[in-house]
Order: C-alpha cells, then structure tokens, then sequence
RNA sequence: GGGUGAUUAGCUCAGUUGGCUAGAGCACCGCAUUUACACUGCGGGUGUCGGGGGUUCGAGUCCCUCAUCACCCACCA
C-alpha cells in the first residue's frame, strides 16, 4: 500500500504547498469568469493569530471553491504597515532599550521602523503558507508599495482640487503620550468614576469634572428658560478664582441642562467638544490652557508645567484655601475617552489638520447599499452601515507620527493660509516662485490610504499587462465586524468617488473567535491561541476545518480544540477510504466503464448528487459551515459506513475509484492538503493537480433502485437495534417473498451483522412496514422485546393521534397546499400500518 | 439616550420565503478487537425552541410586549 495506516500532515503540508506555488496553481487562468477576493492585508510587524486563520480559511475555501467551479481565480495577498499600530509596537521596543521617539526626528524614525518591518515580514508570509492560502505571491501588495502611496496621492488630490479637503483648526482627539490626533472612531469610551466638584463662581454655583481646565473658561452658560439665571444672561462677570479674578461672559443655551446639578456650565471652548460649538455659536474667544504633552500652559499661572492630573488635585487644594469649593459629589460616573493602544485619556485638543468632507462621499454610498447592490452576510450589517454613514463627521485624515505615508502639502512659510500640493515630500523646504513652503510634517491616517485597497492593489483604471484590473470590482470582502466602519465604509465611498463603481459585490463579516470560555482573547490575559502549534500538531485542515465548523458569519464564539480535533479524524477517515480503496484497486485491476450496478450504487450516486447540490447552494450563500458538514456527513455517513461496507460484499471498484476522486474534488476547499496528498500519492502524476480539478458531473443513477437501499438501510438499522436489545448477534433472518431481500441477501447478511438470511419465517417478527420478515430468536429472550414494542406502540399512536387531528380539520383540508395534505394522509396510512404490525407482534407476548 | 443581534438538548451552535414526529458536533451510557480507519464501528435519549399575548388550518420561524445578555453608535457639564 503506498498510503500509510494513518495521516500525518506535518510529512506532507510544505511539500503540498511548494507543489502548489511551484506549478503556478494559484494564478487566475485570465480566461474565464473571474473571481476576486484582496484579502484583508495583516500587520507586517506580527505573526498571525488564531483570528487569521479563520479570516483565510473563509477567504480560501471560497477561492477554492470558485476554482473548481471552473472560474480565473485571483485571491490577493498583502501586508499592512498599519501606521499608528506599529509605531506604538515599535515605541514599546524603544522604551525597553530605554529611549523613547521623541529621541529621533521623524525621518529617523520611518527608516529605524522601516527596517524593523522589514525583519519581520517574511513571518507571516511563511504563516500564510502553512495555512495553506492558495494567495497569488506574485500580487503581494504592501501598503506602502509605490503604487499604493501613489493612489493616495492622486485621490487626495483629486479631493483637494474638488473642494472635499479642507484644512482647518477644530477640537481634534488627542492623545498626550502618542502626541498625535485620533478620528472619531478610534476613541475608546469607559465608564469612570469621576469626582464632580460643585464651585463658587461668582454669583452662581456650578458643577464640573475638569477644574484644572478653569482657566480656558471663556464663559458660563445656562438654560434660556431658567428663571433663577435669566437676570445675568448676556452679562460680564467678574469670577474670583485660584489665579485672581478673571471675567466671562454669561450666555443662554440649549445645551445646558437645568435639572443637572445646578443648571449652570462653565464654557471651556479650546478642551471640550460641546463648549467648542457652544463657543462658536457665540462667538466665545478660545483660550488654551493644555499643551500637547499634557501639561499646563501660561495661562494656569503658577501650575503652569503640571500635568492634567496634577493640576487637577493643586487646582481643588486652592479652591478649597479660598473656600471656592463648596462640595464634592465622589460617585458620579461618565464616560472618558482613552487612547485605544496606551489608555492614556484623551484630550480635545485644538489643533490644525487636514478633513475630508463626508457628507457627499456618504451619500452615494448610502443610495447604492440602499438599493441593495451589495450582499450582505449578515444581512443586518448592511442597516448598521446604512446608519453609521447617515451619522458621519467630517474625517480629520492628519496624523502627527512617522509611520506612515507624508501627507503632500506645504505651507508658505510667511502666509499660513496658503497651502500647495506637491509630491514631493522628500524635501522639507520648497522655494517656488521666489516663496518658501515648508512640509506638513504629518501623515495620513492609516485608514486613508486603505481605502483605496480594492482598486490600487488591481490597478483599476490603468494600462496593465497582466490584466489584473478586469478582476476590479471584487467578487467577495471578507473582513472582520471590527472594521467595517473604518474601513469596509471608506472602501465603499472612496471606490465610488474614484472609480465610479461599487468597489465589492458582497461582504462577508465574520465574527470573532474568542477564547474557549467565551471572553475576549488578549495578550495580556494570556489566553490567545497561537494557531501555529495547532497546526503542528493536528495539521493545517484540522484547524481550518474546525476553525469554521458550526461558525456562522458576525457571530463570536469560542475558540474549541475538540471541534480540531474532530477535524483531525476526519482528515484521517478521508485518508483511509482512500487507503482502502487503493488496496482493492491493487487486488482488482478490472477496467471498464464505471456504471451503477446494484442497489447501494445507485443510492451512493443519489447521495453524491445531493450533497453536491448542498455544498454549491451553501458556498454560493457563504454558508460555509453548513456546506462543510454537508460534505462531512456524506464522506463519513453515507460513503465510510454505509457504502464502503456494502461493497466488501458487492465491490464496484470502477465506482468506488469514481467516488473517490469526486469526494476529493468536494473536500478540497475545506481540507485542501490532505485531499491533495491522497491525490498525489495515488496519481504519482505531479503535473495532475487536485487543487485545479474541477468538480465533475454526476454519473446517471436509478432513483427507484435507489430508493430500494433505502429501504435496506432502515431494515438493516431495525435489526441491528433488536439484537443490541436483547443482547443477541448472528441470528438467522427469515423474510417472505421479497425479490429485493433476496437479491440483496449477502449484502443484508454483513450489514446487519446477521448468522443468515434465508426465506421461510421466525419467532420475532421484525415491524417494518415494506418486508414481512423475521428473526429467529429464543422465546425467552425475545420476551424482553415487549416492552420495547410496548413504548414503540406508544410512540406510534401519539404520532397517528397528530396526523388525525390535522386531517381531521377541515381548515386545514381547504387551506393548505394540496401536495401536504396527500403526504399527511400518505403518513397516516403508513402510520397505521406500522401500528397493527406492532400490535400483531406485540399479542404474542401478553399469552 | 439611540441602534443591532442573541435567548433552541448538559455544552457550543444550525434551523434560508411559516408546513414531513425540531437538528449537528461534543459530552454521556452500553456493546464490539469483523483484514480502510480506536484519529474506529454499532446501538441509545435528551428539548413547555427565554416569559406572556396575537395573526394563521398550522409558529422555533411573522407581529406586539416583557425579561436577561452581548456588541455597536452618540456622548452631559
């Protein structure tokens, strides 16, 4: 035998893979339907994590399957430099050798970074393979590749000519460790405790959580409607406070709320977003207190150089000496706004950046998912998008950090508003026409250049000999929940605003695989699962297989080693039908034209063509686990244990070579080294891939000889119950005139594990409603069989009772589809009849 | 405050336009060493489908309501 007892992938997956990528597998034909997936590009500086490997076995298993349905295939590769996130990677390492960013100029920092991506990227690319991603390596994109950085550029120009970017001085989110500005969405909330201290400012009492920032106070403002306040509204009002006194204006507006502690606000325009809008409804004047490492500013006198934490406790001791602190109320709790990566709070921040104006990129993004022409999987997520655009701001796109692509924008250095694109960021200084312009030192959100993943990785819109961009759109993005707001949203207005189509024809959400308990995975809980030992040690199928198993699209679920395991058998049951069918072909090397013959062969075909139906409607759903147990039952269910046995005693060896290659052409998508390894170790044909064969029609098969199995199998299955019953093997079957139970006999005989099978009549009738057969069984044992009829009886008239009822109900006779209620009489009969064999039987046990 | 999803067997979850006695895997119990496989085979049973109401001949599925949980969005001094 040239396939050994058991699999073990770790012999075979690298010289698999090296077979694949050698004989240039991956790469789409370029003459049929095309298929395209980019996949999700994965941070260069790390290894790939457990959530990896179900994102590509998704993203595999549909290109795959796409390939054996005979279509050009492209499923793109890509690293992702992931600007911010790598920086702070980077700064974690640079602390630990004790020196911190702020030791080097920017430009320093990008090549120090540079190289240290560079060193870990061949990681994951060699993790990929392992996991068996059938990617086109020669399409491998980064996200800093030319060709990338140049879309970014165009696209930003094109929005700077067509008026979408602007450049403006607003409240940015703001971390002081980092010193760089966040959107929106990066902003994590946590509920906190935080003391809400109540003041003696001037005439009124107030009530803030930021004392510290008291000396950006512009204004205080109350309830239009408030009577207690009204008098003072519009005034100038000299405050006492810790610095001496100061004055503010006194304003009426909606947005204080009077039955909040006590109706009044102090207005902070420069470090709080509401009292920023408040400030320019009224045309407040900005004071800033906080600089942008933190500390205090002039302004806060003599805690000038504290940080915010600081000035916060020096700030209440003073109020408190000048008897300006009327009280503190220690358990109110809000919400503060941390840095996602280091948890520092967020400071709203003044500051000078570039935005994107959002309101006409959303539009057009909402009217094409509001026409449906994007599928959704789930559905639901296509609504949460929906929503999410309605309610967009405008996109601050400017990042104060090194890694990442330099925004190409200067600024003449004697006029402040006059800014000029150039691409030339490799100077700092520009002279042009006698002026001087000096680089934005900032770079692009991470998220900008991104979005244009779809169309730069496949070079839409531009002369390309390999003829990437006919696979522009893709067929299918497949991504996390996680970013479908910063990410799959701006993919989707940008594709729009540059190419004029829809980037996507569906998205997959996935959920997360969390750990076996059900909580987050995290690093610092230590409870992540690294999948390369996984994959060591049950083999790369194993864990996609088990990975997808029972996993539905956006739900979360625990990571289960079992559910690997079981894949691991599976593989193993695979390897082993093909183990066994390889031994028969060597014994029986008949040649002829492979043909249904008995019974079981017509009813394996008609289970063949079934689950070939079920796995392409499911996988043309994205159904991916159901089409995997689909082909999970059929191999194990139907092919090991009912076929394969009925063969040792009607072998079809041309049949069984036939269903071979066939169960290997389904299962390939979903477990693709070992189908692989079967077929190169029997085929010793290298040339010969599995991986792009295509599936092949089905034989013709009789559905009436089919159908006869099937009733076989249900005989077979009531006589294997009645001996484990009553502990009984080997006895003789008798049946009376039946041409299928004597035809198939021998084959009845090695299935139900029978001593004979002969015409004539037993004691112990067997109650089954097609063959009048018996078994021939020792009146004392057989008598433990009544109560086992007994509890059968019961079953059955329960069941008759449910039939009548509804026969019986003439609304039901008249309401529902003519073809139910044939079935339901159809049921009864059968029902009945079923009944009165257990009746007959069982009266021979109550003389 | 707004939104989305979930609640089905001991556990993790399927269940596609309402319609065959509600399923899968695991776990559990028993039997089996028969030449593909113990990473095995055979047999076994378990559910007031979260509670309540409604529509219907018929509801796990549709509608209302309540409860619990999860996540997302907005963020109040």
């Amino acid at each position: 035998m040239k396939l050994p007892k058991a699999y073990e992938p770790k012999l075979y997956e690298a010289d698999i893979y090296a077979l694949w990528e050698k004989s240039g597998a991956f790469q789409p034909t370029n003459d049929k339907v095309g298929y395209s997936i980019v996949m999700p590009p994965p941070n260069a500086n790390g290894n790939l994590h457990i959530g990896h490997e179900l994102t590509s076995a998704l993203e595999d298993i549909a290109a795959r399957y796409h390939r054996a349905k005979g279509e050009s295939v492209l499923l793109v590769p890509g690293a992702d430099h992931a600007g911010f996130e790598t920086q702070s990677v980077f700064e974690k390492q640079l602390v630990k050798e004790g020196k911190s960013r702020f030791d080097f100029s920017r430009e320093e920092l990008y090549s120090k970074i540079w190289d240290f991506v560079a060193l870990n990227r061949d990681n994951f690319e060699s993790q990929l393979r392992k996991m068996g991603v059938s990617c086109d390596w020669q399409h491998f994109t980064f996200t800093l590749d030319k060709k990338i950085v140049d879309r970014a550029y165009s696209t930003f120009k094109k929005m700077w000519d067509e008026g979408l970017i602007y450049r403006g001085e607003r409240l940015v989110n703001y971390c002081t460790f980092h010193q760089t500005g966040f959107a929106d969405i990066e902003v994590v909330y946590k509920e906190a405790k935080t003391p809400l201290y109540y003041l003696k400012y001037g005439p009124f009492e107030l009530a803030t959580t930021r004392p510290e920032t008291k000396f950006g106070d512009t204004a205080v403002a109350v309830h239009p409607d408030d009577k207690r306040y009204r008098k003072y509204v519009g005034r100038v009002l000299e405050i006492e406070g810790v610095n001496g006194p100061f004055s503010v204006q006194v304003i009426a507006d909606e947005m204080v709320d009077p039955n909040f502690g006590t109706g009044v606000v102090k207005i902070t325009p420069a470090h709080s977003f509401d009292d920023w809008e408040a400030g320019k409804r009224h045309n407040l004047e900005v004071k800033r207190v906080i600089n942008h490492d933190g500390t205090l500013n002039h302004q806060a006198g003599r805690f000038e150089g504290m940080t915010v934490m600081e000035a916060r406790k020096a700030v209440v001791e003073a109020l408190k000496e000048k008897g300006l602190l009327v009280k503190v109320d220690e358990n109110y709790t809000n919400r503060v706004g941390h840095c996602y990566k280091c948890d520092t709070i967020i400071e709203p921040m003044l500051m000078e950046q570039w935005f994107i104006e959002m309101e006409s990129l959303a539009k057009p993004a909402i009217k094409v998912l509001k026409e449906g022409k994007i599928t959704f999987y789930p559905e639901s997520k296509k609504d949460q998008l929906i929503a999410y655009l309605q309610g967009l701001k405008d996109w601050n796109i400017s990042r104060q950090i090194a890694w990442g692509i330099p925004i190409p924008a200067f600024q003449n250095v004697d006029d402040p508003d006059d800014w000029i694109y150039d691409e030339r960021v490799g100077e700092e200084i520009l002279t042009i026409n006698g002026k001087t312009y000096r680089r934005d030192p900032d770079v692009f959100d991470t998220w900008f250049s991104s979005s244009s993943w779809p169309y730069a990785t496949l070079n839409f819109g531009e002369k390309d000999s390999s003829d990437f961009n006919k696979f522009y759109p893709l067929s299918l993005m497949e991504t996390g929940g996680e970013i479908l707001y910063p990410w799959v949203s701006r993919m989707l207005m940008l594709g729009l605003y540059i190419t004029g189509e829809i980037p996507f024809e569906a998205v997959y959400i996935h959920g997360y695989v969390m750990a076996e308990d059900g909580s987050k995975m995290s690093k610092s809980v230590g409870n992540v699962v690294d999948p390369l030992p996984v994959i060591e040690k049950y083999g790369s199928d194993a864990l996609r297989m088990g990975i997808i198993w029972g996993r539905s699209a956006a739900v979360n679920r625990g990571y289960d080693e079992r559910r690997v395991e079981e894949a691991r058998n599976f593989c193993n049951k695979l390897w082993n039908i093909a183990r066994y069918i390889e031994d028969k072909s060597n014994k029986n090397s008949i040649r002829g034209e492979v043909q249904a013959v008995t019974g079981v062969d017509n009813w394996i075909l008609s289970k063949l063509s079934n689950v070939k139906v079920n796995l392409l409607t499911n996988l043309d759903n994205y159904n991916f686990s159901e089409a995997f147990e689909a082909i999970y039952h059929f191999v194990w269910d139907d092919l090991a244990d009912w076929y394969i046995e009925a063969s040792k005693s009607e072998p079809n060896q041309l049949l069984l070579e036939y269903l071979l290659e066939s169960t290997l052409v389904l299962a390939h998508p979903f477990a693709p080294f070992v189908t692989e390894t079967i077929w190169q170790t029997i085929n010793e044909d290298s040339s010969d891939l599995l991986a792009l064969k295509q599936f092949n029609g089905i034989l013709p098969y009789d559905k009436n000889k089919a159908q006869e199995f099937n009733e076989i199998q249900t005989l077979v299955s009531e006589i294997r119950y009645i001996q484990k019953a009553l502990k009984v093997s080997k006895t003789a079957f008798f049946y009376e005139d039946s041409i299928i139970l004597e035809t198939n006999a021998d084959l009845i005989k090695k299935l139900a594990n029978l001593g004979s099978v002969k015409k004539g009549s037993g004691n112990l009738k067997i109650t089954n409603p097609k063959f009048i057969c018996s078994l021939d069984i020792s009146s004392e044992i057989a008598d433990n069989y009544a109560s086992e009829l007994e509890l059968k009886l019961t079953k059955q008239q329960a069941y008759i009772n449910q039939l009548e009822a509804r026969l019986n109900n003439k609304s039901y006779i008249q309401n529902a589809p003519a073809d139910l209620v044939k079935q339901t009489k159809e049921q009864l009969r059968e029902a009945k009849a079923n009944l009165i064999s257990i009746q007959i039987e069982l009266e021979k046990y109550s003389v």
